[in-house]
DNA sequence: TAGATTGTTAATCGATTAACAATC
DNA sequence: TAGATTGTTAATCGATTAACAATC
């Protein structure tokens, strides 16, 4: 139902308010953050109106109401557990990541072939993949993180998926296959980094 | 001119390319690389023609042709240097990446204000900011990867705008706002995974 | 009240798709 | 040749914007 994009923007919004509600704001304007996030006021009011973000007619929006709907929205207000499939470079930087937690994501478990990182100590455990499937049926885990090298992706995400995984967050350079009910997320670090690239010599006077 | 989200298809092409090419196939029809990356077959044909990737009207598109194309289009016959600033958790999975190098991208120099973190040893040398207009001006590199804490971002990214950057990867936690003539790709791994959680829940038979 | 902002409807715009002539 | 695929034009669709009535 609801586009990717719209749930890129409210994140957007969300920032944004943050960000003003520690400069001491309390209300704002559409077209205030308008000019923080560089979408247009109707796309915002629009926005809104569609999650039930209710403002006054003259007084604007408050940002602690937004704020608050945007969370319940994505569910912030219960522990969202998640797993992690492979300790490499990435894998441990995701670990060590420290946000998830404000935002009520925890990574429950990660999970490694290699035996030595399943013996460091992680502020997360780290166990061999066998381990998954139990977990994942016990903690009732519907989302994980591929973190693996691009050669074994593709298995990785069959045995997610085979263990009730419905959402995947890729970062490994591949264009994983999945079912139609499955919502996956590729995040290829390097390939974001060749567009910036691209579009800062294409772009002379132009922005996103 | 070119949008983002055509330079994201051609990339998506791109990877299941060279995986189509490992299986061993050396052409393809349009109708195959949508099923591989779920774009339409003439959407694809579309977006070829942009960048004159041409077919033969029975035979189909030859691999090595329009993976040639693509990455022509993206600059990678020249190595394209690029400088990271911030050493914490994300910077150092950047700084270990090994992907970057097969597609000509280097990260010339890393900056960190910790003093620490320039003396431990990476494959990237790690220096102050103060090193950095010299090494940008020097090198002529006009992208940056912002990996620092929230609160320095907003202040690193006008620093790396005057120095001369026009294209920026943040991975911080922050609306950046920049110049109009300047690309910025916001890549938050927290907000990503958020998204992920909520489209693994709120779809239930139905893909991006 | 006058002025400004929301919430929503109608208009616009651009991206995607359908369709098909060209052609190998 | 018959059949299949490209390349492109016209049609469609959906998302964004413009506009404005409602209202505080």
């Amino acid at each position: 139902m609801a586009s990717t994009e719209f749930t890129k923007r409210l994140l957007t919004y969300r920032l944004s308010l943050l960000h003003l509600k520690k400069m001491g704001l309390k209300d704002v304007y559409s077209h205030l953050i308008s000019e923080e996030t560089g979408f247009s006021a109707a796309l915002i009011r629009k926005d809104f109106s569609r999650i039930a973000i209710q403002g006054k007619r003259r007084g604007g929006y408050t940002i602690d109401g937004i704020l608050d709907t945007i969370d319940n929205y994505f569910g912030d207000k219960n522990i969202n557990e998640v797993v992690l499939v492979g300790m490499g470079n990435i894998g441990k930087a995701i670990a060590r990541y420290k946000d998830f937690e404000k935002q009520n994501i925890c990574i429950f478990a990660a999970f490694d072939i290699d035996p030595v990182k399943q013996r460091k100590k992680f502020s997360i455990p780290v166990y061999s993949m066998d381990k998954c499937p139990g977990i994942i049926s016990e903690r009732k885990i519907d989302t994980g993180i591929i973190a693996v090298p691009a050669l074994s992706a593709q298995s990785v995400c069959d045995q997610l998926i085979q263990y009730g995984i419905k959402g995947i967050l890729n970062f490994a350079p591949v264009n994983l296959k999945v079912p139609g009910h499955i919502f996956v997320s590729n995040l290829s670090i390097c390939d974001e980094l060749r567009r910036v690239i691209y579009h800062a010599r294409e772009n002379p006077y132009e922005s996103k």
